[in-house]
DNA sequence: ACACCTTATTGACACAGGTCAACGTTCGAA
DNA sequence: TTCGAACGTTGACCTGTGTCAATAAGGTGT
């Protein structure tokens, strides 16, 4: 079982250092009680565990409450896709709901702590809610749209454009933390920041280089800082 | 108005031809009458005609009845990134359900005919019929592992797979309307067949003519014949 | 503190697909 | 039926990334 054990960080939806990011709508405290109810808090996990595996029977979505979680999926050659990071407050899982299966795996990229949700008692709550159920349906219309940005950028962007994308995009979650949108640790790999980008990391690796070259970026291993955030944005966007 | 007129194709989710495809779950035919009551059928739509366009205001998602349309997102350098193709019995719009604006555009690629649904009356209705809630966020979470399919489309493939891989797409939906698995007639131009996938056009090209030259296929103009569906699943593959 | 293994960087080279350009074909309007 | 514009094909060439390989730098467990 994964109830919430003595060293107990958040014991409910209510006092969540994060409940503004993670279910910001209008949910009355009495709403929130509801969900909170049918709400699984796992112990933490550790780097390298499991959410979920591809395939498996999809019961749940999870929440993300601290640490960092890897969603990817394997191609029949055994290849692997990274399909996004999620961020303390984002929640994963949702596209497992439409086959009744998981349709990628997640695991922790570090040592990282979820809410489990399961999917049969959201679905049932939020016929009672309506906040819930059009919050839930907000939810996955963003990652749609999330999607689709992501779509673009692999159909139609240069590696500078992406690599400078995604650290914007790393830094707005940052800041959206309350954490430094310019001085950060990146928790995952240079091979998985290429997988999802679709390059190689020795691409990576060199459009890092040549931003630390033109003084846009500051790298020293995982620690990222970005000194000239206009010229970064200006990167994301043309060549 | 949009009410049905006299040239009525199918006046009522009842009696369309496609119910089993746009709306395939377990609804009671009264609770079909109750759906029906707040679907508004357009009348056709003219080739170029737009169903939403990107920035507007959401309100509704869209069923198409017949016909095809294109979606797409113009990116802040003009740039435009085909998004999808939905065929008659798919859903379109869902995408401007979180952040109450359409994320993207969406024009007749031939003479359609498609359902608009009134989102807050579907809300409204969902919380009534269980089964309506869960049918839409399936439908939802299959627009996500479709996208994230994609995603790994263009991330991982050459352009052989891709295209392969897209006239599999193209082949599997015309079966699930009926039609030959064969032989169909492409309704999108080269253009919006390499922007979707991540080429230009003169790849498109040489694409169907290697796989002509294979015997795989046979091409003219739109019309597509597939000769070897078993080398075509390969070709969708491997390299 | 050591050894080991994973992760990251850098260079040389190759090639898939983009770009540019010319030409052919189809389709819709008049 | 003709015309023009949009669409599609083909060729020659170029370039951004991938590939392969060697090396360096971290991190982890003992």
């Amino acid at each position: 079982d994964v109830r919430p054990c003595e060293h107990n960080y958040q014991a409910n939806c209510n006092n969540c250092r994060l409940g503004g990011i993670c279910l910001p709508f209008a949910l009355e405290s009495k709403e929130i009680d509801e969900l909170d109810s049918i709400v699984r808090r796992s112990k933490p996990m550790q780097k390298g565990q499991h959410v979920y595996n591809e395939g498996e029977e999809f019961r749940s979505v999870f929440a993300v409450r601290s640490g960092m979680i890897k969603a990817y999926r394997t191609t029949d050659d055994g290849r692997e896709q990274v399909t996004g990071f999620y961020y303390p407050g984002e929640i994963l899982g949702m596209d497992g709901i439409g086959s009744n299966a998981h349709a990628s795996s997640a695991k922790a990229l570090e040592t990282s702590a979820v809410c489990e949700i399961p999917f049969t008692s959201l679905e049932k709550l939020s016929t009672s809610l309506p906040h819930l159920q059009r919050h839930f349906f907000q939810l996955m219309s963003r990652e749609i749209a999330e999607d689709q940005q992501l779509i673009t950028l692999l159909s139609k962007s240069s590696a500078d454009e992406r690599v400078a994308a995604f650290l914007l995009s790393v830094s707005a979650r940052n800041a959206r933390l309350g954490m430094s949108s310019t001085r950060f640790r990146l928790s995952m790999s240079r091979v998985d920041i290429g997988n999802y980008l679709g390059l190689t990391v020795e691409t990576v690796s060199r459009v890092f280089g040549r931003m630390q070259k033109l003084e846009v970026l500051k790298v020293e291993n995982r620690e990222i800082e970005i000194l000239d955030a206009a010229g970064l944005r200006k990167l994301a966007e043309v060549a």
